[in-house]
DNA sequence: TCTTAAATATGATTTTTATCATATTACTTC
DNA sequence: GAAGTAATATGATAAAAATCATATTTAAGA
């Protein structure tokens, strides 16, 4: 479904949302551990998603990555793209040139109606209410 | 979702169930054209399935690879479990430890139910079903 | 303005996945 | 039973993804 990578980083996006202002900000060491992600790779992935305004950062002391509220209205989808492309998450599951309705692959018609709502979901969740469910008890963002 | 391997694999199973029987078994040369999957690779691919049990070959002259009829009754699931493995079909699509109800990840609740879905229609479908919409010209297995 | 603390840029290494190549074994047919 | 054909076993190479390492730049505070 998604990388090691995109996974990783809605991690981190999700642990900044729940942790962070713009007054507390978060260095990567202190991402790193709590998320279970080995700190240079979660670095690498956060200098991108900065540079991708999927979150923000300041550097030297008192530095820090946090979320401002224009990163807290972005979606996962908006994550995942930064990180994975767009292609691969309309590609057709065997593989065939295009994933379409009118030639459809024998696998299309038993998953495309899942996958399609997979994708709805994950365009219409804001970083933001994801968070909320969990400060709420209803989701859980450990290791 | 699935690896590559296992995309070659579905089709190349499916090609088989669609045109080969075990009076007209089909050389790999035969296979890899028609599914566009180079010949070294699927040749490897179609060896690990044959060992298996998920499809018959026989060598030789005359020889060739085969669906016998409890090939043609294993599901699809099957042939991704023999190829990719297990684990991560069930895997938590953030990478927690294992994906539970009971402590669900973020994403847990905006994903399962759909991934549920996907998992039992590709463990109801049987290849010859698969196939038989492709007869029915229900569904195309092209490159 | 100097020192220090942090992100950033860049790229090297390792691991996994995908791909390619070939010698060996088994089955047919003559 | 010899010859030829096709799968099998085995392993090498290439490409991509994941992981690690470090010199550079920017901002804060003394
Ligand atoms: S055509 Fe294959 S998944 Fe849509
Ligand atoms: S706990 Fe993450 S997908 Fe189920």
């Amino acid at each position: 479904m998604f990388s090691n990578s995109s996974k990783y980083a809605i991690k981190s996006v999700l642990f900044l949302a729940i942790n962070s202002t713009e007054n507390k900000k978060i260095m990567v060491k202190d991402i790193s551990i709590p998320i279970n992600v080995p700190k240079a790779y979660i670095a690498k992935l956060l200098q991108e998603l900065a540079k991708k305004n999927m979150i923000s950062s300041v550097r030297g002391p008192k530095g820090g990555f946090y979320l401002n509220e224009e990163n807290l209205n972005r979606t996962v989808l908006d994550v995942v793209r930064v990180i994975d492309g767009e292609k691969k998450l309309n590609a057709c599951m065997l593989s065939l040139k295009k994933c379409n309705e009118e030639k459809p692959c024998p696998l299309h018609n038993i998953l495309s109606e899942s996958r399609n709502k997979i994708l709805k979901n994950l365009k219409n969740k804001r970083i933001k209410d994801l968070a909320y469910e969990v400060t709420l008890g209803n989701s859980f963002l450990p290791l």
